[in-house]
DNA sequence: GAGCACTGC
């Protein structure tokens, strides 16, 4: 392995020297430099770079704290992998991620964000045509490829967190491994081909290599790293024919792995135990414990405030933080803040502080071994939530968050033997989910035999089959399962499920796109509305005015008027920051999530560019939302039911009874024939966001799943 | 009369 010493030791001298700001910033680019050096990665710099020369495949392994993330695109940028303008594309699984570590390249180069190093997600791109590194979610990289389907610009494409395997990054590599294909073996001449032709042209590319090969100029040649830290590198090196494979050292401290002699019967119980257990015999240090919902959470929260009265006085200082997803975020952030003197804190925390939160300051883990999960059971589409055993990998995850700044200890309220015993590593999303969406993006890529795709891991056939038919009845593709011209292509373009893509889409016949938009950006979001026990009084009345009698999607249109209006007025009268203030607290005083609201804005504001972009006419039905309704039935159709006469209803393509939800506006109404948005098992089958609609439109406008019964 | 892990375009 080379040697790595520091070769630029001399410029120490210079920076005593100088005074001032700029010594500051010398100073500061020192430190950042020392910094870079001493990651572990940075002792195969040389090694990686000729791996990388020699590979047209790499598969990096490093483990946390190796420095893989942002020290990699910088060896590749000075080692001249961006000559001729190309770009190297860094894909994360999350935003935060991608926007963070561009923020800290950027810095480390001494560049601005957005010339040299720069990021791209949904909603924001701070990249230009100077942009030579750029970091960007990997669901944003199959974007891209719809419009430039050999991703062209990109000289190389490095995916990281490859191990975590959501659907994005497994639909990527699948895609990237064919680009990869074309670009190194044929003539570049489909490069001006129209989209969406990159691997139907396969096929013909094999056959007729040579011929393509002697006309057009030729693409580059891509480079493809893939980066995981699972210590087994074995399914991406097998998915790409035996790649080379190879690993970086990381940098944690040690954590030592607790167990319980005999299983657990009650595991919230046995973490509360914990909880005080490390409080009253371990030294300083804060305590994560890993709960699997919302409701576990505020049930321990509870139960360590009873306790902490029966402590003796100086053993009182805990400080209980919960953290979820749907906490808002002001109280999202008390977990960065430091405990008052002398207090210990104890952070109560879902999945969320698995990856996607590293709170500082953690010296004890508590692992019950358990998560909540979404499964999907093809058959009846429905996708309930069940509570299971994590994974290995998961168990090891969680125990690492101990040791970011120091040796830790992790307690798994489990005994060892118990370990052995879990899967390896959590099953792939793409096993376990609805993929209508992803086969509509490869059909737009494409793919016409999604069976025959080469993924790294195959979905359930039965899924892929539901989802056809799902996208078949929508139009969405045509009787020998290509995509329809223009309702499947159109619906491709689309950031959203496919039923609202195909709402929108037809939302023009009914003049009624402008009030369709609206209601697809409200429903595309975590709920608006909120209400919470103590004030269910307050929050039913404020929405009162804003609820109509034919549903909730009208419901959801009102609202979002009407925080239009309001801030349009509020922009009036003071400035933009000032009015997105007044915003904020318009929706506390409404009962409304701001964070969803803005979601719901920023979402209405991407697709209303991208209909005008496909050359729809926005046209509105006025005050007359008959022909509204009309559309949610010409597109929701899927999602009918029918009252029975006991006051259930029975839903009519799955056959399931179900009842309203009582969130709805429609509770007590029970109107004879609706259509609803989503079903959602818990202690009942309950359907979610429904209007009302007649019987007689589903025969007219759906004839392809209802005829009149005699 | 009910509660929903986490991401992403």
């Amino acid at each position: 392995m080379p040697s790595m010493a520091s070769n630029n030791s001399t410029h120490t001298v210079k920076v005593n020297q100088l005074n001032g700001p700029k010594a500051d910033s010398h100073a500061r680019r020192q430190k950042i430099e020392q910094h870079r050096k001493a990651l572990p990665i940075a002792a195969v710099e040389k090694k990686l770079l000729e791996e990388v020369s020699k590979n047209d495949i790499l598969i990096i392994v490093g483990e946390t704290g190796s420095g893989k993330t942002t020290q990699l695109p910088q060896y590749l940028f000075n080692g001249g992998f961006c000559r001729n303008g190309g770009v190297i594309g860094i894909t994360q699984p999350r935003r935060v991620a991608a926007v963070t570590v561009a923020k800290r390249v950027a810095e480390e180069c001494g560049a601005t964000l957005g010339q040299k190093v720069g990021y791209s997600i949904r909603f924001e791109d701070t990249t230009s045509s100077s942009t030579r590194i750029k970091y960007m979610t990997d669901g944003l990289l199959l974007r891209e490829a719809l419009l430039d389907p050999y991703l062209s610009k990109y000289s190389v494409i490095i995916v990281d967190e490859a191990h975590e395997r959501t659907v994005q990054t497994d639909v990527l590599l699948g895609l990237l491994k064919t680009v990869q294909k074309t670009r190194s073996s044929s003539a570049s001449d489909h490069a001006q081909s129209e989209n969406g032709a990159l691997l139907k042209k396969q096929e013909d590319v094999r056959s007729t290599n040579i011929l393509k090969h002697s006309r057009g100029k030729k693409l580059p040649p891509l480079k493809l790293i893939i980066m995981s830290a699972s210590l087994d590198a074995r399914i991406f090196s097998e998915y790409f024919g035996g790649a080379r494979a190879v690993h970086v050292q990381g940098r944690q401290y040690p954590v030592d792995i607790l167990y319980t002699r005999q299983p657990e019967t009650d595991y919230v119980d046995a973490a509360l135990i914990t909880i005080f257990q490390i409080h009253l015999e371990e030294g300083p240090g804060d305590v994560l414990v890993f709960l699997t919902g919302q409701e576990e959470i505020e049930s321990i929260e509870r139960l360590v405030q009873d306790r902490l009265p029966k402590l003796p006085e100086s053993k009182r200082k805990l400080s209980i933080i919960p953290i979820f997803a749907s906490l808002p975020s002001e109280k999202q952030m008390k977990v960065f803040l430091p405990a008052p003197d002398g207090f210990r804190k104890i952070i109560l925390a879902t999945n969320i502080a698995e990856t996607s939160v590293t709170i500082p300051g953690i010296k004890y883990v508590v692992d019950p071994g358990m998560v909540k999960v979404r499964t999907y059971d093809p058959s009846s589409g429905i996708e309930p939530l069940i509570i299971v055993k994590t994974s290995k990998a998961q168990a090891l995850q969680r125990s690492g968050r101990a040791g970011r700044e120091g040796p830790g200890k992790c307690y798994r309220l489990y005994p060892e033997n118990e370990f052995y015993k879990l899967k390896d590593s959590t099953m792939p999303e793409i096993k376990r989910c609805n993929l209508s969406n992803v086969i509509l993006q490869l059909k737009a890529l494409g793919v016409d035999d999604i069976i025959g795709f080469d993924f790294i891991e195959e979905p359930d056939r039965m899924a892929i089959i539901k989802s056809m038919e799902l996208l078949f009845l929508l139009g969405a593709l045509t009787d020998d399962g290509k995509l329809s011209d223009p309702v499947g292509h159109q619906m491709s373009r689309l950031p959203l499920d496919p039923i609202y893509s195909k709402a929108l889409v037809v939302a023009n016949q009914f003049s009624c796109l402008e009030e369709m938009l609206i209601v697809v950006s409200m429903l595309s979001v975590e709920s608006i509305f909120y209400a919470p026990r103590e004030k269910l009084e307050e929050s039913r009345t404020a929405l009162k005015s804003f609820s109509s009698t034919e549903g909730d999607h009208l419901t959801l249109l009102n609202t979002y008027r009407a925080s239009d209006e309001f801030l349009e007025k509020s922009k009036l009268v003071s400035s933009n920051e000032k009015a997105e203030k007044n915003l904020r607290k318009w929706c506390k005083e409404n009962f409304i999530n701001s964070r969803s609201l803005k979601h719901a804005r920023d979402i209405h504001s991407q697709i209303r560019r991208n209909v005008e972009q496909m050359g729809l006419c926005i046209t509105s039905c006025g005050e007359d939302m008959l022909p509204l309704r009309r559309c949610l039935a010409a597109s929701f159709f899927l999602n009918a039911a029918l009252k029975q006469p006991d006051g259930t209803y029975r839903a009519l393509s799955s056959g399931l009874t179900v009842q309203i939800h009582p969130s709805s506006v429609l509770f007590r109404g029970k109107p004879e024939c609706i259509i609803f948005d989503e079903l959602v098992r818990t202690n009942q089958n309950y359907i979610r966001n429904i209007s009302v609609i007649d019987y007689l439109w589903l025969i007219e406008l759906a004839p392809q799943c209802y005829a009149l019964q005699e």
